[in-house]
DNA sequence: AACAACTTGAACGAATTGTTCGGGAACGTC
DNA sequence: GACGTTCCCGAACAATTCGTTCAAGTTGTT
């Protein structure tokens, strides 16, 4: 249970403050190792003590940007719905509001932003995969776990970008609802459930008819 | 209008081939000017009379590639089936033997590769948009089409570059039928279809009457 | 055959990478 | 507050890779 020493504490935490002012400046790509130490006023030796290149440092870097995108558990009954859960709502509401701050990631202004989508994107399908599994633990599966945690997540994410990206008309609970719907479609069709509330008119009417 | 002198083609062409080959056999990161120049065959001083960097050549190589997502037309018929339509099928095969390939591309190894994939999604986007309007010209939309089109548009991208990145067991038509399935589901959520050939008879006996 | 355009190899400076030292400073512990 | 351990530093090193220059040779075009 040793404690870090604050000097390597206070190393990382400037080489990572230094990484992610660099990156703002003039992007990922232009950076060098020494860029970096000469903005951290840190020995090149002491760089290589702690990370093995830039690609790692980067990725201690967004450790807690990328732990933001959390979802909360989705329950079976949040995921089959008629209406979207509320906290997807509000993600929706937060989106829009943070737009300036997420376009540059989402909309790959920086030349890292694939590698921080890939990393949310990886977290996101693992934990859909997780509430999916829990939520439908029993019942026939037509469609493998995973394909569909990405399918879900993939969806989402591009239409996000696509969302942020063109000024389009919807309102962030436009978006959440067809989101959710469509997601909500995938999922039933996924474990073989069919339509209990609000059957379409159009089936009932051929049947009566 | 001058022709290309036959060298300048022949040189490029070499050039484009030996880079094929080596991003096949270890992948675009790991390949130097040196290493494309090597197996080419031609001077390093000639590599930089034609292109300015690696990157550039691998963009002139990827035309060809991009050019090959393509979507056929897809009718009412396919989008409902119970089978994924054989030129999906025949696709996705594509993809894997193509891997390769395309990885630089999908998983954005190359500095270009958003732009690239901005615009084959954009491109998918716009048909499947197309093919939809025109197949369920009539019939009551609970998801504005936009949205429809780049949500599976955009899943089916990620998928895809899920599939390539992991080694997943999935075979080409393992995929093909689940993404195709996935989608059926969402565009019936969409127009409001329960089950595909009753649902078709629905709509044409609600506008028939 | 003649001329222009293309290709070549060698060589160069510049940048970057990752590593090795020994001396010195800061830390946690007692 | 003293002490041993851990960490930091700077300089220097070899090894790559990059992009360019130049003179000389080769090939296509007309």
């Amino acid at each position: 249970m040793a404690k870090t020493d604050r000097r390597v504490q206070r190393t990382r935490e400037r080489l990572q403050r230094a990484l992610i002012e660099l990156i703002s400046e003039r992007g990922y790509d232009a950076i060098t190792v020494q860029d970096i130490v000469n903005r951290a006023n840190v020995g090149r030796t002491t760089f290589y003590l702690h990370y093995s290149s830039k690609d790692e440092l980067f990725m201690s870097c967004h450790e807690a940007v990328v732990s933001k995108f959390r979802l909360c558990p989705l329950s079976r009954e949040d995921l089959l719905s008629p209406e979207a859960p509320p906290e997807m709502v509000s993600a929706y509401r937060h989106l829009e509001d943070a737009r300036a701050l997420l376009s540059p990631i989402f909309l790959s202004y920086v030349k890292d932003s694939p590698l921080i989508l890939r990393r949310i994107h990886d977290r996101c399908a693992r934990q859909i995969e997780a509430c999916l599994r829990t939520a439908f633990a029993e019942g026939a599966i037509t469609i493998p776990l995973d394909v569909l945690a990405n399918y879900l997540t993939g969806a989402q994410i591009a239409l996000v970008q696509w969302w942020l990206e063109e000024h389009r008309p919807y309102t962030p609970e436009d978006l959440a609802q067809a989101i959710h719907h469509l997601q909500r479609a995938a999922i039933r069709e996924a474990f073989n459930l069919r339509d209990s509330n609000q059957a379409s008119r159009c089936f009932a009417e051929r049947a009566g008819g």
